[in-house]
DNA sequence: AATGAATGAGTATTCATTCAT
DNA sequence: AATGAATGAATACTCATTCAT
């Protein structure tokens, strides 16, 4: 079984095929911008065969999107256990996010702005991987609150919403034509952002050589 | 009176009128799923009388959204200046967009869930609107770089992206019926993040330690 | 009284306002792409204000249709009397006729393709006018047979459907940007064409040459 | 088996039943006047099975034209060649539009005062079989003016115009309701006047004379 | 698996005309 | 003469989905 076998359920014949075409076509009009018989004209079948493969057009927008998503979740649940400490793993999972916009802005579009508005989204597949995806964010969180390398004055989940909804917003203005996305630098600057927060770091210098002198001050008055 | 007909520009007539009915059809069935002949009805005058009013569905929708947006836009312009330091002027800037989800939570899921997906959406008034109101926030950040009161390596938009991204996240799981919002409790615990970040505040024990060294030899100096 | 007044009812106020801009209206989008809106729009009246000049928005075509036409005619009646000869006069009327096309083609548009389609059109006081107009064509070429100017086994009302659906094809097919109107070159084609005919003239020179020589082989051989 | 079914591209099913129940709307009530689920309903089938047939009301117009131009034309392209002469070549093409006329005064119609109006009308097929129809007489005409048969001080189109725009005329008017057209004596009628022209056929008085003198010398010379 | 013809509900918008003021 | 708000009927076209073959 190959590595795409592992994260697609369908690899060849007209499913496969109905998938390609309507990704490409979601993306570039959209779901409502897209007909069913768009679809079946690009894979080269007639209308009703799409309804051999899936039951309803939301049912293949969510499979077009659970194609992307599950990979990604999949590969991020082994990978954390590897990584060490809080903030790498948190900065993982964040780096992880920035770069699925960047190299799938369309889909992710998708996902935000078609499918979550949908209003059985919450109870869709859809909803219950981003489940999966955003507890992996609040798992390290917590167990960061857990071993003391995060604070714990306020819920994980808070943290959940604060960094995936910053990300989105960042993701959809720079895909809205205003700017693009660097992964690794937005990473880092979350991150920093993220783990120390708006205030200056206290200038500890200061601190370090006026104590530094009184010690001094103080072993030489001893001697 | 309510308090949105203080700010609106219609204050009676059929305008007005229309604009209410519209507000709570959008809220209670989106605004697809509203006809205007729904409007209409509610209003009790034929669907043509819409259009005597309103050059679109799509223009009711923004008026709709505009008469809730703009006097909370107002509003804070004015009342920024008079708050005193940086940190309550932020304070008050979440405040009082946790406010709005709290207390309208309808109008917010049509301006994130309708309007925004809109293709002119960038073009229009609300748009306008928007970046007036995230101006603001991103002017006080902008301002607290400028004093050293804010760390400034990190651009001040991703600061607003991240608060008001994270905002929305939070107030769309609430009103998906997953919470409520508490505007105080909520401006607090996001204040804390944002300002102090995720990493405990440093474990003083060095400190305490060195200290403590001084007062033993300060009291053995004494001696 | 001045020469305008003599043709046109109406040589100043609302209703002249009304008629200009509803002719430089329809002659631009149409009958049908015009709405009575606009034309208030141009004059600066509210709609309503158009009925108290007009019974209805047909009624306002007409009348524009009809201050073009009448003066037309109003005065071929009273020239034609002035000039001699059938040919003559056949000639005065096509020429008019193709001058009225080149001069204004876009009120004998209306005329053609927005009024004589209109199913009340051969009740109007439009068609009343082509009536008159027409028939001032076929009193001349009936004229014409008495005298035994023009030859009087077909009707004379063959003719001038022929003459006037010609002039129309020619016209419009210029109109539609396939060329344009010389009224003096085309008056000179059109008459020669429907006074002679397609045939030849005979080469009666031929036959003049031949009885000569006849005649004088005659004359010689009688001497 | 009707005429027009003999030469149609779609001869039964749906389409032949659309195109049937579409040509009898629009002769009775007009284009503008037949909704689209009127030609539904009378073929008794749902209003979007027209739109699996044709891409729009205007493109089912176009055809019922065409079914009925297209015979005519192919009949007439293929026996110009075996009749004799030019003028029985152009009285052919005269009686073809004529009976035309005579007989589907209703098509007729809709091709001059509805399709032709339309503002893409001559990009269409149905401007483009026209051009074939009228470049058949224009052929002829050319032709025999280049045999000279035909006198060529004028352009051909000249007659083309002056011909077809007055067969529309005298049919027009008879399909108004002021008269019917018999097609053999209108086309006799058209002929003559056409051929030999307005102009009384040239007394032969002269040439009379002339002979007369000739005859009474011979028979002078004889004794 | 596939066809593809048929369904049929669903809707924003226009505009000539009226009428109370 | 003028207003201008209101009328309300009227309509082409789309498209997800079904089903007999």
């Amino acid at each position: 079984m190959s590595t795409s076998e592992l994260h697609s359920r369908r690899t060849n014949g007209t499913s496969r095929a109905i998938l390609d075409a309507a990704r490409d076509l979601f993306a570039e009009r959209g779901f409502e911008g897209t007909a069913v018989s768009d679809i079946a004209g690009v894979v080269g079948v007639a209308d009703g065969a799409i309804y051999k493969h899936f039951p309803s057009k939301r049912a293949v927008l969510f499979e077009v999107i659970r194609e992307f998503y599950e990979p990604v979740i999949d590969a991020s649940e082994s990978s954390l256990a590897g990584i060490d400490g809080i903030r790498n793993q948190l900065r993982y999972l964040i780096w992880l996010q920035l770069r699925a916009f960047a190299e799938e802005p369309e889909v992710c579009r998708l996902i935000i702005a078609e499918a979550r508005p949908m209003e059985d989204y919450y109870q869709s597949e859809i909803a219950e991987l981003n489940r999966r995806w955003t507890s992996l964010f609040v798992g390290v969180v917590s167990e960061g609150q857990a071993t003391g390398d995060i604070r714990d004055d306020f819920p994980a989940s808070l943290v959940r919403d604060l960094v995936y909804g910053g990300i989105e917003h960042i993701a959809w203005a720079a895909t809205s034509g205003h700017g693009s996305i660097d992964p690794d630098r937005m990473a880092d600057d979350l991150m920093r952002l993220v783990c120390e927060g708006l205030q200056p770091p206290p200038s500890s210098e200061d601190l370090d050589a006026r104590v530094s002198r009184i010690e001094a001050l103080l072993a030489e008055a001893e001697r």
